[in-house]
DNA sequence: TCTGGGGTCCTGTTTCGC
DNA sequence: TCTGGCGAAACAGGACCC
């Protein structure tokens, strides 16, 4: 489902049916999550900074990502998948893998293709999205299959036709090839598919290193048995920040640092887990960027120690000259259990009295009254008394501005009020597809990528 | 008003324990 | 007791992905 967020807020806002979208961070620092095929038009992407996009397409829609929103629909399309095979692997909230061998949804090219098309008729129907299908033999198939099946298609590479297809290609099809990577080729004169195949795999190796020069070659020649795996567990936990202006009391520095380690304590805490390597991360003024970490004695989710290390780390770091971002993650992680409390007394950190004080420390620490205009983010839903269901299409300056619109209905009215009004309060997104079947709320354009991973006859 | 946030994997180097 | 060697961890950085 590429595209997905800015799908998902078209098709929850009728008035941006058709019209430039861009969801991202809207902040002087932030930068394009997604972008619909109308803003694409423009020359805005993913990654690009906001004020870029913001000259490329001044009268695009731009909305903060409501993620909430979009996992819930995720979740509802990886259950379809599901349905079709044990082996559903989710790269992200809009893509995933599926076995459909292993699920005995499919054999052969036809009953795939039957298969893809009712899945893509299904999610549709379900979220009133569009998805797009790649079926093939492997994972890396599948992937680049789907890329050229979206927008709103299904596209099957046949076995056979692999080499043929994938040589004229551009070596940053493949996956693994990114920016430093296609440079590193390119410099050696090495720019398709096919030119990879003809460098042979001792260069290949040569240029990239033992794992990268194996993997890519087997790439090139379509080689790929990397099997579907249903639930990878994390590997680490960690939360950042960057500052909308740049850092330089080192005092500040300090407590965001304990800031983020509380805050990386409850997503450890709120998924089961402890972790033994706390690493901090700093971005500085001139976008360098630098890793400090620390091994404890044994896994932790105690906000206390957790604070504690990464305060050490931040000891051993200059921060003069100021710094942009700040992180704080736990890795090494394991299932939180009892031997937690052993782990502890061996990190010679905590008293036991302390912790209850530490816990009432973390849940204070929630999230901070909020600035009035940031009670009024862009694309979020609110509720008034009077006018009913809408969302906020700005604020600024004690006013928002609101325009009363739900999924089902035509595009509505625009009002503005005063940010303070006991009117208007916010409220949780509607869901995208009505009750009645006759009416239809599909986004337009928009794509998918649902990776389908088919059995080679 | 250039460059987010949350991850994974790999590599080269250093450190540590036996 | 000193030293060397070796392998496993730890550490730092970088590339990549969505």
């Amino acid at each position: 489902m590429d595209a997905f967020f800015a799908s998902v807020e078209q098709a929850s806002k009728p008035s941006l049916r058709g019209k430039a979208v861009v969801v991202g961070g809207l902040g002087p620092r932030g930068v394009v999550a997604t972008a619909s095929y109308e803003a694409r038009v423009f020359g805005v992407h993913s990654a690009m900074p906001m004020g870029q996009a913001r000259r490329l397409a001044p009268n695009a829609a731009y909305l903060v990502p409501r993620f909430g929103l979009y996992k819930a629909i995720s979740e509802r399309v990886m259950e379809l998948l599901r349905a079709l095979s044990p082996l559903v692997e989710p790269l992200s909230l809009d893509e995933a893998f599926v076995d459909l061998e292993a699920g005995g949804a499919a054999w052969d090219e036809a009953s795939a293709r039957l298969v893809g098309t009712q899945l893509r008729a299904d999610i549709r129907a379900l979220t009133g999205l569009t998805g797009s299908v790649g079926l093939a033999a492997s994972k890396m198939l599948a992937k680049i299959a789907s890329e050229q099946a979206k927008p709103d298609g299904l596209v099957v590479i046949e076995p056979g036709t692999e080499r043929s297809m994938l040589g004229p290609m551009s070596v940053r099809t493949l996956p693994g090839v990114g920016p430093a990577t296609g440079d590193h080729l390119r410099r050696a004169g090495i720019t398709t598919v096919e030119e990879i195949v003809e460098a042979g795999e001792d260069e290949l190796v040569r240029l990239l290193g033992r794992a990268h020069g194996h993997g890519l070659y087997a790439m090139a020649l379509a080689r790929d048995d990397r099997p579907v795996v249903a639930e990878r567990e994390a590997k680490s936990v960690s939360v950042e920040d960057t500052y909308d202006v740049d850092i330089h009391d080192r005092l500040r520095v300090g407590l965001e640092v304990q800031r983020l380690a509380d805050r990386c304590v409850r997503r450890l805490r709120g998924a089961g887990l402890s972790g033994r390597t706390i690493v901090l991360k700093v971005r500085r003024f001139d976008f360098s960027t630098l890793t400090r970490s620390e091994t404890l004695r044994g896994p932790t989710d105690d906000p206390g120690v957790i604070r504690e290390a990464a305060a050490r780390l931040l000891d051993s770091v200059d921060t003069t000259g100021g710094v942009r971002l700040l992180g704080v993650g736990v890795s090494g992680l394991a299932d939180y259990t009892q031997e937690d409390l052993f782990a502890q007394a061996a990190g010679e950190r905590t008293n036991p009295e302390q912790r209850p004080a530490e816990e009432h420390a973390v849940a204070a620490a929630e999230e901070q009254p909020a600035l009035a205009e940031r009670r009024w983010p862009a694309g979020h839903d609110v509720r008034h008394a009077e006018f009913g269901h809408g969302w906020v299409q700005g604020s600024g300056l004690g006013r928002v501005t609101v325009r009363f619109e739900t999924p089902g209905s035509q595009p509505g009215r625009v009002r503005t009020f005063r940010t303070d009004d006991p009117e208007l309060e916010p409220a949780d997104p509607l869901p995208l597809v009505s009750m009645r079947p006759d009416e239809s709320c599909g986004p337009d354009g928009e794509a998918g990528a649902v990776g389908l991973r088919s059995a080679a006859p």
